[in-house]
DNA sequence: TATAGAATGTCCAATTCACGGACTTAAAGG
DNA sequence: CCTTTAAGTCCGTGAATTGGACATTCTATA
């Protein structure tokens, strides 16, 4: 399995299981929905596979015909559906639109589209969204701007080995040392075809370190100058990226500097809201 | 609002309001179950100006304590979010990942995953699903064959006309004559763009409307041929296709045939999982 | 900054609703 | 055809939910 999601911020934010500390603050009146709820989790938790009656029984340290009883009101609303055939269960419609309606709170390209037509507004260039998805980085979303002269360096979709674009080499260089070398080393032989060297990457994500955010010509494109800048998870680990591309002749130094400004405040309200959704 | 959802398909498949005939098979022993998902619809259907206690217990016809002790627990459990200000009631992280848990069996690219790789499999060339959205069509996901020469004639993520592309082509083949009009009419001047005009369109659409699927050469890249075929929803409305694109030389009438007859066969299998689904 | 109005949040006795032991039905295996 | 195993149903009992009444917090206005 390598594409299950569409969603590559699930790699980051997945189901917990629950946290350990559930127990002191007991709450009271709300037994039977706290069962459907542990339902519904054990239940995604073997949605490949699909759960029996039994198993969940056993799994939730419920009662066999309490959990029947629940899951058929819970597949009469569409939150599971079982398998005709084989009896299984798994998660249903409703769970798959209510992910929708939520998605805009909590999925990055979504949660970041106004601040990227804000950018994109702001600079009249074109703001990419690169988000990391193991070893590489995935364009997932690109707001043009309105200058006449446009530089697509990156189609939405486009995957390419992490430090390659700039929003991605600004994800490599906010992640600890160590792991950029690990992650330069595995990448080292795809890097030949993108005209790059991991030794020419590792000098660019420590001056990108040092500014805190990443800048460079296009090695392949000449006349294309781009700025980046991480966005972290709660945790602090970067994962994904906002960058601007632009020809050369209009990104002056001091207009790189505004740019990555713009870059890192957005990128921080995104942080933030990210940080709220959990 | 354009890009509201990353999943082209809630364009087709959305949060239904409860069927009308739902009394007579009443359920026994799930009235709480059965009240907290009632305001999870609710809330989802207030999702982007979020809803207030009050508000909630109106629209559910539930008391407020009722309704506050539910959402005291669908909050705790991460179901929902109650933004610290304003008091008001979101859909939570977990609705979200419950969302991400079900894709698989119901967004149209998760589940055209392994029907499209058995075709680039079988075919060893480039697989491209398109979907519909309103007068465009959007790649939606590309598998690449085996075959060292490939023709990428389609990012992922690309918008275009709908009838310029050739799975985009049998989208609109397979819509009622009318409403093919009405789109052609209505992109005309965007065609030139694509070095195509709608009269020809038409005639490749009437020509597709007869074999049962899309085929034509390229307009704008010489040497590459298409088929493409249409995915409908339960209601036999088209809104996405299939297709296989590559040179020429390898795209023999006979072989023609066969690519169409395996396109058709998984697009079946695609319908009749969708309808499973709901 | 006092005061009214309106909203959220909490408590607990009454009673309804969910629980689960026991039973029935269906499917799989030999 | 019989045995085993799992799904599905029934219904008397008492535990859990309900909702009226009260407390608290926020907002608007003078």
């Amino acid at each position: 399995m390598d594409s299950k999601f569409n969603n590559h911020i699930s790699d980051y934010y997945t189901l917990m299981p629950r946290k350990p500390s559930d127990e002191p603050g007991r709450l009271t009146g709300t037994q039977s929905i706290e069962r459907a709820l542990l339902l519904l989790r054990e239940i995604a938790a073997h949605n490949r596979t699909g759960s029996r009656l039994l198993d969940l029984a056993t799994r939730t340290s419920l009662q066999r015909p309490t959990v029947h009883r629940m899951l058929k009101c819970l597949a009469h609303e569409g939150m599971v559906q079982q398998d005709a055939d084989t009896h299984r269960y798994y998660l249903g419609s409703m769970a798959f639109e209510l992910g929708l309606t939520a998605a805009p709170r909590f999925n990055l390209r979504e949660l970041s589209h106004p601040g990227m037509a804000r950018i994109a507004e702001a600079t009249g260039d074109t703001v990419f969204l690169t988000q990391r998805s193991g070893p590489d980085a995935v364009c997932i979303d690109r707001h043009e701007g309105t200058f006449p002269i446009k530089t697509f360096t990156l189609d939405i979709g486009m995957r390419r080995p992490l430090g390659v674009g700039t929003g991605s080499l600004a994800i490599v260089a906010a992640l600890a040392d160590e792991e950029i070398q690990t992650i330069f080393n595995g990448n080292q032989p795809r890097y030949e075809e993108y005209g790059v060297s991991a030794a020419t990457l590792l000098t660019q994500a420590k001056k990108a370190q040092k500014l805190g955010y990443s800048m460079r010509e296009a090695p392949t494109l000449a006349g294309v100058r781009s700025v980046g800048h991480a966005i972290r998870n709660q945790a602090g680990t970067p994962f994904a990226a906002l960058s601007v591309s632009t020809i050369s002749s209009r990104m002056t130094e001091k207009r790189v500097i505004e740019i990555a400004a713009l870059l890192k405040n957005e990128a921080r309200l995104i942080e933030k809201q990210l940080s709220n959704a959990m």
